[in-house]
DNA sequence: ATTATATAGGATAAAAAAGTCCTTTATTTT
DNA sequence: AAAATAAAGGACTTTTTTATCCTATATAAT
């Protein structure tokens, strides 16, 4: 469905989210660790996503990454799309280059009808709204 | 959503199935041109699902791929797990290695309906229920 | 029997995704 | 000012996926 690299995406945010909301800061250590995801790997996508607005950091002693508050408003869909492009949302199903209403592949609708419902969840989850579930342990990061 | 190859392995099939209704067989490089699919990749995903019975096929002049009475009973479920495997269906959607309802990623319920609607779209697809949308240009298998 | 045809099979190549390592830069603390 | 800390950046490696090529094998037609 996504890319690991997105799947590693949402939960540092997530985890970043529900870390940070109170200011304090995360370093990728500690992502990583909390996660259970490469740690290199992870600076490396952080990286990215701080350079283009969707966490902030800060440098030097007592830096890291947190969420201001408009990255913690955004959806689950603006970062999916963010990472891994649009074509979750917008692709045929079996990969044809042309597929619409008009010259649909034989599971168009089918499909069409699931991505929709893909799009909705993605849209309806703000990244900053898991914090609760996952401070009390009904939602997880990584197995236990 | 797919692999490419699983993308390819449901187009090639349905054309086959499609073709090869009254006892004819196909040709590698009939099906990579009616699906506009790279010919020696294709030929390479034909010759393992044959392998494994989810395709037929005759050498010799001819000769080429067909589907018994069995393959076009298939559904497409079968097909994608026998080429992407199960992940699509019991994967957790952030990757977490063990995601259930004991110990679920903050989207696990939602993710568990969506999987749940992809796996009945594709339980109840047969390889074969596609011929007439395709004979009737109601369908495509590649952009025209 | 010979030739032509078409899949089977194995080796290899190219491209993309995933992951690692090392140096630089900015910032804070002492 | 110096030392320590943490992200930024770039180069590189590994693994997986996608794709190609060449030879062998089976079969049908002549």
């Amino acid at each position: 469905m996504f890319s690991k690299t997105c799947e590693y995406a949402i939960r540092a945010t997530m985890y970043i989210a529900q870390k940070t909301k109170d200011g304090q800061k995360v370093s990728v250590k500690e992502i990583a660790h909390g996660i259970d995801s490469p740690e290199h790997f992870i600076a490396k996508i952080l990286q990215d996503l701080s350079r283009r607005g969707y966490v902030q950091s800060a440098k030097g002693p007592n830096g890291g990454f947190f969420l201001d508050s408009n990255s913690l408003q955004r959806s689950l869909a603006d970062l999916v799309i963010a990472v891994d492009g649009d074509k979750l949302f917008v692709g045929c199903g079996l990969g044809l280059k042309q597929c619409s209403e008009l010259q649909p592949c034989p599971i168009h609708d089918e499909f069409q009808h699931i991505r929709k419902s893909i799009r909705n969840m993605l849209e309806n989850s703000k990244l900053g709204e898991f914090n609760e579930q996952l401070e009390q342990k009904l939602a997880f990061l990584k197995r236990v």
